[in-house]
DNA sequence: CTTGGTTGTGTTGGATTTCT
DNA sequence: AGAAATCCAACACAACCAAG
């Protein structure tokens, strides 16, 4: 891959890199509230579900700094056929793949068919827990939250209920990562009264997809954004922006994908299982100019492209989902000219196809050997 | 020790988008 | 069109740290 075409594909030139504040969404005040709250054996039934790992997570705290380095890092793409989206991140002198692959071996949570919209799945289920906790009214995050909280160890819900209702704290608090001013969503409410049609829900999709969207989106404009505001007479010239959904897992495969985090101190290991996200305790949140001098300005820093699973990962049922042909292992790198910025909206769908119709075969045929490189690669690390 | 800068976190008004 | 849901971003604040 030449260095040459990577730097020219950055959504963000490297001259408009610029500070900012973030913050997620994704709280982990609800594993500490369900441990504190569930009974011994409440929390025997919570680990048997599809959420249970999550209990043994170690501290997760989030280095806006380091998530937003690599965000400022992202390269224009192409996405192949019917490719789930997949990030790619020019990162010392390579690129970073963050896909379905890495967001599933991280989380551990299956990614499978979502053809069907959730709220129709829970279309037909009764409303029983809504309607016998909360009388079928508003309920938003927080209210959610305050609620279990104040259930306190000795309540008088039954074991079941308890845990279904600790999965849809965890849910909305910590993997849908959210306002907690906004309402919780209604229809997972209805879906884990039947708990083996949640725990079979593919929720590596859904999360997956929420947090990409937002993870996508987070910095469109914002350099421009900056530009303007440090040349207004603006008292506030910070940019800040809030990520929503699951950052914890971006985080997680950004200490795997790059070493030098953990090696700097940032995070330690604290385990050797799957699925990945228990291994890791994050405590670090450097400055922004401390990790520019630490690891991002580094051209020969040592990164793992993707991550690969182990044999035991290869056998996980969460891992099942995952064909890994459709996740290249190389970039189909987009130069300036084809990509979208400056495009009116109107025009672009057009431009599009356009240029999917003029490099179609050639797109085919890279793809046929991404996929034979891959097979190799795989047999090799077998 | 103080000071000033940076960070994560919490809270909030209000803008924007989506739903009905 | 109007309501509800969702998201943006302006603060305030405490913890931390490095420089003076």
């Amino acid at each position: 891959m030449s260095q040459k075409k990577l730097h020219e594909s950055l959504k963000i030139k490297e001259d408009d890199r610029f500070p900012s504040r973030v913050s997620g969404y994704c709280n982990w005040e609800s594993i500490r509230l369900i441990k504190s709250i569930l009974s011994p054996k409440q929390l025997d039934l919570f680990r048997a579900t599809c959420f249970g790992h999550f209990l043994d997570v170690s501290d997760m705290v989030l280095s806006g700094q380091f998530c937003h380095h690599i965000l400022l890092r992202e390269c224009h793409v192409r996405d192949v056929d019917d490719t789930p989206s997949t990030f790619w991140f020019y990162v010392g002198n390579e690129v970073i793949r963050f896909s379905a692959v890495e967001f599933c071996l991280v989380t551990g949570l299956t990614i499978g068919d979502s053809s069907e919209s959730p709220s129709n799945i829970s279309k037909h289920m009764d409303k029983r827990l809504h309607q016998s906790y909360f009388q079928d009214g508003k309920v938003h995050v927080k209210v959610f939250a305050n609620w279990f909280r104040n259930l306190g160890p000795n309540n008088n819900v039954n074991d079941n209920d308890m845990v279904k209702l600790a999965l849809i704290l965890f849910l909305e608090m910590t993997l849908v990562g959210k306002d907690d001013r906004n309402a919780i969503q209604y229809w997972a409410l209805q879906l884990v009264d039947d708990l083996d049609a949640f725990n079979n829900f593919p929720w590596g999709t859904f999360i997956n997809g929420r947090t990409f969207d937002s993870l996508s989106t987070c910095l469109v404009g914002r350099d421009d954004k900056y530009k303007e505001r440090l040349e207004s007479p603006a008292k506030w010239k910070t940019e800040k922006y809030n990520v929503y959904g699951f950052v914890t897992s971006f985080q997680v495969w950004a200490i795997e994908a790059i070493p030098k985090w953990a090696m700097l101190g940032h995070a330690s290991r604290v385990n050797n299982v799957t699925p990945r996200i228990l291994n890791w305790k994050c405590t670090g949140t450097p400055s922004y100019v401390e990790l520019y001098d630490n690891i991002f300005k580094y051209k020969n820093l040592t990164i793992s492209k993707f991550l690969v699973p182990s044999d035991e990962e290869v056998t996980k049922l969460y891992w099942a989902g995952i064909d890994q042909s459709h996740f290249p292992i190389d970039p189909m790198i987009v130069s300036p000219e084809e990509c979208d910025c400056g495009v009116d909206d109107d025009d672009y769908e057009d431009d599009v196809h356009e240029d999917i119709d003029n490099v179609e075969g050639d797109a085919e045929k890279k793809m046929m050997m991404v996929r034979m490189i891959y097979n190799i690669q795989m047999l090799v690390m077998i």
